[in-house]
DNA sequence: TTTTGAGTTGTTCGA
DNA sequence: GTCGAACAACTCAAA
């Protein structure tokens, strides 16, 4: 409880925007000298149903590390970090009392599970006199700010996004506040301590590829930002697509967590672009038009919260999905005996993350070649991905469905083989993480099932025992997509 | 209200 | 090897 002579505090509750740049309901919080108190909830609610969804492994591991940085970083602005776990609807007025705050402030998300939360909340606090402010920290614009001209929401990207430039350039970042250890402050209210939540791997520890991977929280989300427009901005259009290339900015488990915001990107790779003749506008307005796609996943997940569990369209409600244990194994294990599929799979275990090119093509086989429900592909995203969120996670495996909006046709049914000749040619990316097939001939590194045994003994390959063979005939299992897909259409 | 043009990322086949 | 057409219709968004 603050003393009588100081004022009552202000609770900032973190939420999927763990930074002090460009954070809006910081901002806010330091603008009067009231002490601050921050808080974060993990929230998991006993009886299932209610709030956002509960992050999967790789996002615990991650936010694990995200809140060690961001308590430090707090504590240059005298600013404490409570950490609680449950029902935020129970805790946030629990911490308010403990603390006796007059004020609640947060960055928006727009997750049902998560709005449902902050709606109660907010006039339950404003009921018992509290002051609640909420804003936008992790949108270019709000998921309500693009309408039609019918006034209705955009089911179709290229509408949306032209509409979402026509409204100008995107609010410009705010710095974060400079560091102010003299603040005000109050002595936090009893928090738990940070590795009572188990939020790391340990029996077994799978998270070593993770660590070799990523840097967690605001400083290495900077870095991230810095290489990418040092090295990769200028060739993004053309390389964006090759897993190999490492042409891509990384940045998306940072921005899932907040850890940087996509103001902050937007300026700093248009400001980059303008004082470096390298960058074209093709590259810059590639690289923002993805930062769109993210725009857009958001503003449908806002207006159509089921999203992540109905198909978008209802006609594919009728679609025959197979019931395939043995083949869903075989592909979250990456033993699908198509290389490019296995390496895309392997690295998402190893790293939590899948180059976008590769999740796309191990989304079509497991949707059109293994026909199992998207859900159970989206599922499996969610737990393995560093950078799991519920907007673009949902919005893109409907997408490569076909059941979501603005999808693809349901004739595109990639060729897991020709794929990976066409956007790993020189097969860097898939040896390093198929390391069996390392020493085969990238004339046969994509379809080893048809390559001469001498070739095979040559490179130390056993099908279906160091390799296994395809679990699926492309062109049989293409046909049988084909076949069912007339199930979804309206006049059969 | 009606019309019109357009819609992220592909594959296969046959000339 | 390269190229264009077919694959299917449907819905969206704006005029």
């Amino acid at each position: 409880m603050a003393s009588s002579d100081t004022p009552a505090p202000t609770l900032l509750w973190f939420r999927n925007d763990l930074r002090l740049d460009d954070n809006p309901a910081l901002r806010t919080a330091l603008e009067t000298p009231a002490p601050v108190v921050a808080l974060f909830v993990l929230e998991e609610d006993e009886q299932g149903a209610a709030g956002p969804r509960p992050l999967g492994g790789a996002a615990r591991w991650w936010l694990h590390r995200s809140l060690t940085a961001l308590a430090a970083d707090l504590e240059r602005h005298a600013i404490p970090l409570v950490l609680r776990r449950g029902r935020a609807e129970d805790i946030v007025p629990e911490v308010v009392g403990e603390t006796g705050a007059a004020r609640v402030v947060w960055n928006r998300r727009y997750d049902g599970g998560g709005i449902a939360v902050d709606s109660a909340l907010k006039s339950r606090l404003k009921a018992d006199g509290i002051a609640v402010d909420s804003f936008n920290g992790s949108l270019l614009l709000e998921p309500w700010e693009v309408k039609t001209g019918a006034g209705e929401p955009y089911k179709v990207f290229t509408p949306f996004w032209r509409a979402a430039r026509a409204a100008g350039d995107p609010a410009p970042p705010r710095d974060a506040p400079s560091a102010n250890p003299e603040r005000l402050r109050v002595s936090a209210p009893p928090g738990e301590a940070l590795d009572d939540w188990d939020l790391l791997p340990t029996k077994p520890d799978w998270a070593g590829g993770l660590r070799d991977t990523w840097t967690p929280g605001e400083a290495g989300a900077r870095d991230r930002l810095e290489a990418f427009l040092d090295d990769r901005l200028a060739r993004y259009a053309g390389e964006r697509d090759l897993p190999g290339a490492e042409a891509t900015s990384m940045l998306s488990p940072h921005l899932r967590f907040g850890e940087i915001s996509p103001r902050r990107i937007w300026a700093a790779a248009a400001h980059r672009a303008a004082d470096d003749d390298r960058i074209s506008d093709r590259q810059l307005s590639k690289f923002q038009a993805e930062l769109g796609w993210r725009e857009f996943s958001n503003h449908l997940l806002f207006h159509f919260p089921d999203l992540g569990r109905e198909n978008f369209q209802p006609k594919f409600d009728a679609f025959p999905w197979r019931d395939d244990p043995d083949g869903l194994r075989a592909w979250q294990k990456g033993q699908t005996g198509y290389p490019f599929v296995d390496a895309g799979l392997r690295e998402l275990w190893a790293t939590g993350y899948m180059h976008n090119r590769v999740r796309m093509v191990v989304a079509s086989f497991l949707v059109k070649h293994l026909m199992i429900d998207w859900r159970a592909g989206e599922a499996w995203f969610w737990d393995t991905l560093v950078d799991a969120d519920p907007a673009n996670n949902t919005a893109s495996w409907q997408w490569v469905a076909g059941s979501g909006a603005d999808a693809a046709p349901y004739f595109r049914i990639f060729n897991p083989t020709t794929q990976g000749e066409k956007f790993d040619p020189e097969g860097d990316y898939t040896r390093r993480w198929v390391p069996e097939l390392a020493d085969l001939p990238k004339k046969y590194l994509y379809k080893p099932q048809e390559a001469p045994r001498e070739i095979l003994e040559r490179a130390g390959i056993r099908l279906g025992e160091t390799y296994p063979r395809p679990i699926v005939d492309h062109s049989r299992a293409r046909q049988r997509a084909l076949d069912a897909f007339q199930t979804t259409k309206t006049a059969a």
